[in-house]
DNA sequence: TTAAAGATGTATTTAATATACATATATATG
DNA sequence: CATATATATGTATATTAAATACATCTTTAA
């Protein structure tokens, strides 16, 4: 059981616009240098994370991107839940490809949706705001050498 | 964020035993069967179930399986901790292979581990003897069939 | 001795994910 | 208006984990 890597990635960005000075616009160059992932992969998770509202992308010369609300009021559920293609815990969650012959009089489903939710209310307990530490982290340090 | 078909089946292979007349033994190819899957994969799954101390394995002519002690001592927690891979949720959860740069100051990890936990602890709440309603179940009429 | 059961190791297939590549579109600036 | 620099988008390829198949071994009751 595990994340997908786009979704660690979409959390990444994220962190990283947060330790940003307000307003101002980091590039996806700028983050896919800062952690030594994929600059392709980036894009689309950026993309993805304009379109679900979290981040505002700005085209063309001196263009970027930033956070599109307060770093509080951006949830961990929120993003996991936009970023994971699929909270199917086991193939009779799928209506269509299900042939478990027990399904009707089957309580699994019900347990494993139910530790789900848990998952999923656990994370919805914190924000992006709570990720990082505060000052004087080696995060700050970075930041302040990357915004010279 | 899914459970590896082999936890399914797994947890499959330990409902059907658990309705099975007490003591009596079943196949693999019977379950295989039952459920029209891989007998294959099923050889894997029991023997793991077994090495895991969920089920007792009896070869050679009339053998079979059953249950290693009553259905209401089985965890559905300890079962899927037993078969799922992998509960690293993201990069940082693996020492040896996490590059990201911010891990000592990031709280991500901590944050997905609570939920992951208390995605387990609700498993454990339940035992293989909460997965099946009880009688005049469609699973009943169908065991009873087979049981003939 | 044979048939029927699980045990074990290896190879192959499949599907999801990750990554790369090519090109389009937008925009600030000289 | 041309150019440089940014994101947007679609497609193709590579990688990996998981699932499945295959072959053979071991055990045991009749």
């Amino acid at each position: 059981m595990q994340l997908t890597q786009y979704t660690d990635y979409s959390l990444r960005v994220l962190i990283y616009l947060s330790q940003k000075p307000a307003q101002t616009l980091a590039t996806i160059t700028e983050i896919s240098d800062f952690y030594g992932i994929s600059r392709n992969h980036l894009v689309k998770v950026v993309h993805s994370l304009a379109i679900n509202g979290f981040l505002e992308t700005t085209r063309g010369k001196n263009g970027g991107i930033r956070l599109a609300k307060p770093a509080a009021q951006i949830g961990i559920g929120e993003v996991v839940r936009s970023t994971e293609p699929n909270f199917e815990m086991a193939e009779c969650f799928n209506h269509q490809n299900n042939t478990c012959i027990i399904t009707p009089v089957c309580s699994l489903k019900g347990i494993l949706s139910e530790a789900r939710n848990s998952f999923i209310a656990t994370l919805d307990q914190y924000t992006l705001a709570d990720t990082i530490q505060k000052p004087g982290s080696l995060f700050r340090s970075y930041m302040q050498a990357i915004n010279k």
